[in-house]
DNA sequence: GATGACTTGATATTCTATAACATTCAGGGC
DNA sequence: GCCCTGAATGTTATAGAATATCAAGTCATC
């Protein structure tokens, strides 16, 4: 699913609370107001953000939260498949399909630094075989493509 | 390639040198001993080491190096493509085909932490069509898979 | 032997993440 | 209601990974 440049911000932001206010209580895990807090700071951005600009957003108007803070709930966050982590950038990014967990698959504009995230099953098809010929039984994997992407190429 | 778990490990190293020095000769890059020891250590743990793993050894039984030292060679051996660095772990291992160029695939045994590097054409081309496909132009990738491996099966 | 480019040394700092322990909070059983 | 328990959050300190900056050394070339 490729993440739109242009649209209603908050509206998207809306949709993926109230998606996880629902799958949490599907899946009777607590949806706490830090860690609702801490998802929409995460959309907020539409790219990446490192879990210091979290902090730093977080502790805006208030007394300064500590590091903890922040990874605990990313933890959750990411434990739950309502957020990604970009290895390559050491940031991390709302998922664009919580209701299914999964790992995700990027593709990262080296110039906008936007994020898509491909949910093709057929990619992460060719993964896992890739995985068996090699003699590994399949976990997860992390795939960060690097590219320049439609729009900035034009 | 798979990385063998039993074999002549000196030799393997020795090869690895030697592959190096003969190819930068041919770029006429400068293969200084600073680089040749920081490759040797890197491929003297035959699993994915960290830079301060590598700056710990390359300290002993002298003054302590500081850490710009290691990066610098690190940095000079990614390039050259003699080494690897794992996203996911921090971490960087000797390339098993320095000749030509190419970004790491690699499988992660998360049980023995041994790696697997796949030089699998099919797999790169299926990636590079997966960035087409969502509009963007290929530049790189990275792919780390964790799994376990045969050995640690049975 | 002077010049300039590259390499390495050295110091300090930034950025990323976790360990360990204290406190607070929500819900269940009495 | 009250206590108990486990989960969540707060707090302090530290570990781990990487880079910025400037100084000093090396080496080929003029």
């Amino acid at each position: 699913m490729v993440l739109k440049h242009k649209h209603d911000h908050d509206a998207c932001i809306e949709t993926a609370l109230e998606a996880a206010q629902k799958i949490c209580e599907e899946r009777e895990t607590r949806f706490t107001p830090l860690r609702r807090r801490v998802l929409e700071l995460v959309w907020s951005k539409h790219e990446p953000i490192t879990a210091y600009e979290v902090l730093d957003l977080l502790s805006e108007g208030q007394k300064r939260v500590a590091p903890p803070t922040v990874y605990r709930a990313l933890d959750f966050l990411i434990e739950e498949g309502f957020v990604h982590r970009i290895e390559s950038l050491n940031a991390f990014v709302g998922c664009s399909d919580p209701a299914h967990k999964h790992q995700g698959h990027f593709m990262i504009c080296t110039k906008c630094s936007n994020v898509t995230e491909m949910n093709e099953r057929s990619l992460h098809d060719v993964i896992e075989a890739a995985a068996k010929a090699n003699g590994y039984s399949y976990e997860n994997s992390i795939l960060e493509i690097a590219g320049i992407c439609e729009n900035c190429r034009n």
